[in-house]
DNA sequence: GTTCTAAAAGAACAAAGGTTCGGTCGCGAT
DNA sequence: ATCGCGACCGAACCTTTGTTCTTTTAGAAC
């Protein structure tokens, strides 16, 4: 996350150098590449080529960016903006209707649908993807119709999860915070004012667990 | 979100311009700037740098790529991955306590809490911040605490959106669907099972609209 | 076979662009 | 005064890199 006296570093920075990394932020978003020495040079109002490389070595110094040598327009700015990711929504939740459980290996082959996220709500994990809730039946789990959820494979959850659960018997899926309790399984809506579920444990069948929920408002 | 026979341009790719592409993809993954020629040639076993650009100029008439001549590295991919956006976490909401409403100057320059989130919910709109909700008094409106709720700033609502409502008498600040009528509004959670609040036009003030609701799944 | 064309090779060229180096200009310390 | 130093200038230098030109190959069409 940083490193001692960081602060300190990116606050002596000169008002030159705070102007080119502006500059940099700026074209990188425009053009989607990062500019020459020279277009930094004269968008700065910089007399030579030698003082913005000074300068560009003052930030990469301070840690501000990156630069690869040798390199056309190697600066890479440190504190960048990530990239969205895309996830598959590979199905549609609701009562009634089984959810496709997906293979990894036809994940990013088939361009279906899909959203995008910020990495954060990934966090690293993988066997990610979504699901788009069809109908009001989970709103006890302050999960409306229309909302996507974002999941993460399992096979496995531990108590107090909230999961995607396949009840085979009732040919439905669910979403809810499941407990085990010795053979048969807790499923609690996360709106304390409904009451939970029971089944038989043989009778669920775990799909994944929910990392996010997502609804966009009308 | 495309032209006449896009698809057909797209499907006319060799497997050569199909690696070409994937390479200059996770290359700018990985550098945040776009590969060389040579370094396309390289990595995609060609031998001659003129076959990289025959094959950049079909992939540009095909409409996957986009060049900027006479600039090292000038390729970009018009099927790129948006970036993130940076929205700020400019308070929260819960019963009792006010929300500083934002005034639009202070907003980049805080460098306060923010939340990203991608491109697509935002979809031009200006004015929009974020808050945090605290507590589980909105959960008849389907949110919960701990919630992020996307908003619009706006002063005025129409019937059925759902807003940020100050009560001015009970000093409280909620979320609700507004609905004006005559000199009372009634503000109508979005769980049906739930009884809707009914207040003098006067008593309410509108803080923003509601436009995304996002939950981080402990 | 001949012809035509897409695709590829290889080399040379020229522009773009990063780096270097000698020198200047304050400015505080010695 | 002068020494050291951070910031800045200009210009030359040379690598990187995009472009072009000629030739070759491989099929498809005739």
């Amino acid at each position: 996350m940083g490193w001692p006296g960081m602060e300190e570093a990116m606050r002596e920075q000169s008002p030159k150098q705070t102007r080119i990394l502006e500059f940099i932020r700026s074209f990188i978003d425009n053009h989607d590449y990062p500019p020459s020495i020279r277009q930094i040079q004269e968008a700065c109002d910089i007399s030579s080529t030698s003082v913005v490389d000074y300068n560009l070595r003052a930030l990469e110094k301070s840690g501000q960016i990156r630069r690869d040598r040798d390199v056309s327009r190697g600066i890479e700015l440190v504190d960048k903006r990530p990239r969205v990711i895309s996830v598959p929504i590979i199905g549609t939740i609701a009562a009634g209707q089984p959810i496709p459980v997906p293979s990894a290996d036809t994940w990013q082959d088939h361009d279906s649908d899909t959203i995008d996220v910020t990495p954060d709500k990934i966090g690293g994990r993988e066997d990610v993807y979504a699901l788009r809730v069809k109908g009001d039946s989970m709103i006890d789990a302050l999960v409306n119709d229309g909302d996507i959820v974002l999941m993460q494979k399992a096979e496995t959850a531990h108590d107090g999860e909230m999961v995607a659960a396949w009840l085979k018997d009732e040919q439905e899926a669910t979403l809810k915070k499941i407990y085990r309790e010795g053979d048969r399984v807790r499923l609690q809506p996360a709106n304390r004012t409904m009451a939970p579920i029971y089944t038989a444990a043989a009778n669920i069948q775990v799909q994944g667990k929910v990392i996010h929920i997502s609804r966009d408002n009308p």
